[in-house]
DNA sequence: TCATTGAAAAATGTATGCAAGATCGGCGTC
DNA sequence: GACGCCGATCTTGCATACATTTTTCAATGA
């Protein structure tokens, strides 16, 4: 009698979208039925209803007769994600604004105070994990469950295209700076500051990306 | 060549989604698989499948083994529905303003005029109609598909609470004036303007939902 | 050489069967 | 009379078997 609450099937899509989205599954690449059921020793059964949840959660596309195979976005279709993922953390930032508790305020100006001294530090992947606490906060913050789902969602979505951002030179600070205004104006109760700081900020995330693809061709580990 | 080839799966998923959106398939309904199953003449495994499809797009609940239930949403995530489509549909007049092509603010211009026509003859029906055409205009025009996918999902999500919206005292006229707004900064290329008149427009929207809830116990036909 | 065609092979779609939990009613105990 | 334990029944989870469709690929003819 373990914990075996887990069912196969959701334990499968957990595995899959984990090899997705640390880029083992890369895009475009075919999810064979029977060698993902062999592969995991179960059958197809549990394998296609997980590829139907992820279906549903647009990292694999199905199309009827022809299989699945793990989402490929085009450039352009990365970029709608990346201006998405902007908008839904700003949106996110306005609604912060508006919504946050006196304690939720606290404790993301106490997050933003370590994420100061990681970048003082220099230390990229104590800051890399500090960064997605920092930004799920606002998420929460929000207050509104459907759009901080949708917008962890986003993220998770183009965390394959972004994983060396921080390796971007001088990055670090900058992120951080930005962070300031997002936090100042959130914070002050300014919705609408807030939702520019942060639009700000992640249109940034995106063009270090983007400079980042243009000088390394393997993105992906 | 041929578009039709809808799997069994998918046209269940279509039925129950249908069953749910137009109320006979109630929040909180158990969706028992061989019930369903024999109701549609099937197997459980398609069942099976639309129902893990339905549970990533947050319309059923699915718990490990005690089987799938109709989202039932809390007055609290009705609120929370609401204000997501609200925040989406100004990212969505936000981004529009921003990229709409010239031929697409025109239409978008037409449309408005139709429905400025139908609002001054005093015809719901057909208004509605028209209502649903002119925000699709401009989630397409926000030239994103995951956000006007989202922004979508979310207007279907809340269409059972919101079907009688027009018949508040007045509500036509005032929405084709919100609507005038917006349009105007759309045209004007004024994203900011665009944001907050869709936002003050799809508030009120949900305004008008609570005003017509409170005198009406019968929400959902 | 290349296009065509058609049959074999493989993959997906669907149905059915079986095993493991969950639900519920009956029974006994306190 | 109330509470809790225990087994029958029902439901879900998974596997296997069958059906249908797509794909492959080679043989054939132009």
């Amino acid at each position: 009698m373990e914990t075996d609450n887990p069912t196969l099937t959701e334990k499968l899509a957990s595995a899959i979208a984990d090899g997705i989205l640390n880029g083992s599954l890369k895009p475009g690449v075919r999810l064979d039925e029977v060698r993902l059921a062999l592969q995991h020793g179960v059958s197809r059964t549990p394998v296609r209803e997980a590829l139907r949840q992820l279906t549903a959660s647009g990292l694999i596309d199905m199309r009827p007769r022809k299989g699945a195979v793990v989402s490929k976005a085009t450039p352009e279709q990365v970029e709608s994600l990346f201006v998405a993922m902007a908008e839904m953390e700003a949106t996110c930032a306005r609604l912060a604004a508006m919504s946050m508790t006196p304690v939720e305020r606290r404790r993301l100006q106490a997050r933003h105070e370590t994420m100061t001294a990681l970048a003082a530090r220099g230390d990229p992947a104590a800051y890399a994990d500090a960064n997605v606490g920092f930004h799920s906060a606002i998420y929460a913050g929000a207050h509104n469950a459907p759009i901080a789902e949708y917008a962890m969602s986003l993220r998770r979505r183009v965390g394959p295209f972004r994983r060396a951002q921080f390796q971007v030179e001088g990055r670090l600070t900058r992120s951080n700076q930005e962070h300031d205004a997002v936090v100042r104006a959130i914070l002050a109760g300014d919705a609408t500051a807030a939702h520019a700081a942060m639009l700000h900020h992640v249109s940034l995330v995106e063009d270090a990306f983007e400079a980042f693809a243009a000088t390394s061709s393997t993105t992906i580990s």
